[in-house]
DNA sequence: CGCTGTCTTGAACGTCTTCAACCATAGTGG
DNA sequence: CCACTATGGTTGAAGACGTTCAAGACAGCG
């Protein structure tokens, strides 16, 4: 049982009718994770669909190399593991919560008869996974390049351009994450990360804070992104 | 003007009813492709929707480093530039045939118009974005593993998994990729592929024909892509 | 025939990884 | 309170690997 209030703030289902909403209401629940609790493992059959109504959730995977990868950060109103339930085939990745997190979830029959039910709702998943699409196809680019120093400096573009807000100082970018986190995402080892992440900080590029990073200067960082060494 | 039955074959298309149909075949038209040539650059408005009927189309970017990366290959029934009409936004990539090639163009407004109209062949998008939000999934772990071998080998598998078939001799990839593709597929250079390929063509492993590959010895590729060295 | 595009090979170089060690901090249990 | 453990960050040195540049082979095609 959850508050309607709270269901309607989400994208997903803010149109839909108040009969559909009470039957969400009765048929929804919420999770509270702890920082490093699963919300899924790989493999798991999917029976419920999920969304992030707080915090922070990271999906991942380790290779059959050992390398983990990072796949994706989502954070409020985001829907995770929405694919495997539209194709019925189980998780292809894990998902942890990054920060204290609260989920909603839904039974899959619940959620694939909603779908049924209420055409609009198509119209916004189509939206959510275009803008998905998207972010993987930045991804890509960011892993195509051969420097790793673009790499990161493209990473680090992304997350400012989506989340970055001005600054005394530079953009800050608030996004917690650690250098393995971000070797994870970039394709590298986490030494390698460090290393040019402390070059970096000591040129007055960028420098890492509790809660994110300061970007100081970003003429310079998108030189890096674009190649120049 | 382009044939009824033509469009029926199309998945999207395939349910819809015989009034728009109808008024599809009049709206839409076909345009022929010789191998080389562009169906559209990044930065166009998108003023249409694409659909391949026949032949095969090659997306690709030019990074500001200069490198080219290709974010994918698309084939018969494998609608292009469906995001880039579904958010409005000019097309992010460039698309251009790699082979004789038929494409099926509908102008934009007929596009949405249909989708407004027909909430089934939102279910098809949605089909076909989960698809290809997939093909990029595999697409990053492909890019994240370090060695160049197991990039190669995973995308190799990749393509086998999805139209290898049984042949003597081993497992036949009838797709037809320049070195200089693979090299864009997996973030290397030219030289690079060709020294682990021919390599491999030495050790038996994988043979390059005029229309593909011959994957002759899966188990030993599958441990490169594994990461073995 | 000469041209263009794809493929190929070699050698030098630079970068990233690897392995190993170390520091700081925070939390745990005796 | 201290030893113990875990986690995240850091640094150095050695070597592997991919890139880069340069050059040439080969085929198809005007």
């Amino acid at each position: 049982m959850v508050d309607s209030r709270e269901i309607r703030r989400v994208p997903r289902f803010a149109e839909i009718s108040e009969a559909a909403l009470e039957r969400l209401c009765q048929k929804a629940s919420k999770r509270n994770l702890r920082r490093g609790e699963a919300v899924f493992f790989e493999g798991d059959p999917c029976t419920h669909f999920h969304m992030v109504l707080e915090g922070e959730v990271k999906i991942f995977k380790v290779l059959e190399s050992g390398r983990e990868i990072i796949l994706g950060i989502f954070r409020a109103g985001d829907a995770i593991g929405e694919v495997a339930i539209l194709d019925g085939a189980p998780y292809p990745a894990n998902a942890q919560a990054q920060a204290p997190t609260t989920i909603l979830t839904l039974p899959t029959s619940e959620y694939l008869a909603l779908l049924e039910n209420h055409p609009e709702i198509a119209r916004s998943i189509i939206r959510d996974l275009s803008l998905r699409l998207r972010a993987m196809r930045v991804r890509v680019e960011t892993l195509s390049e051969s420097g790793m120093q673009s790499r990161i400096a493209l990473l680090l573009q992304s997350f400012a351009r989506e989340l970055g807000s001005e600054q005394e100082g530079g953009l800050l970018v608030p996004v917690k994450l650690s250098r393995a986190e971000i070797a994870g995402m970039v394709g590298a080892r986490i030494e390698t990360v460090i290393r040019i992440m402390s070059r970096w900080q000591k040129e007055g590029l960028v420098s890492s804070h509790e809660k994110g990073f300061l970007i100081e200067n970003l003429a310079v960082l998108e030189g890096l992104a674009a190649g120049e060494n």
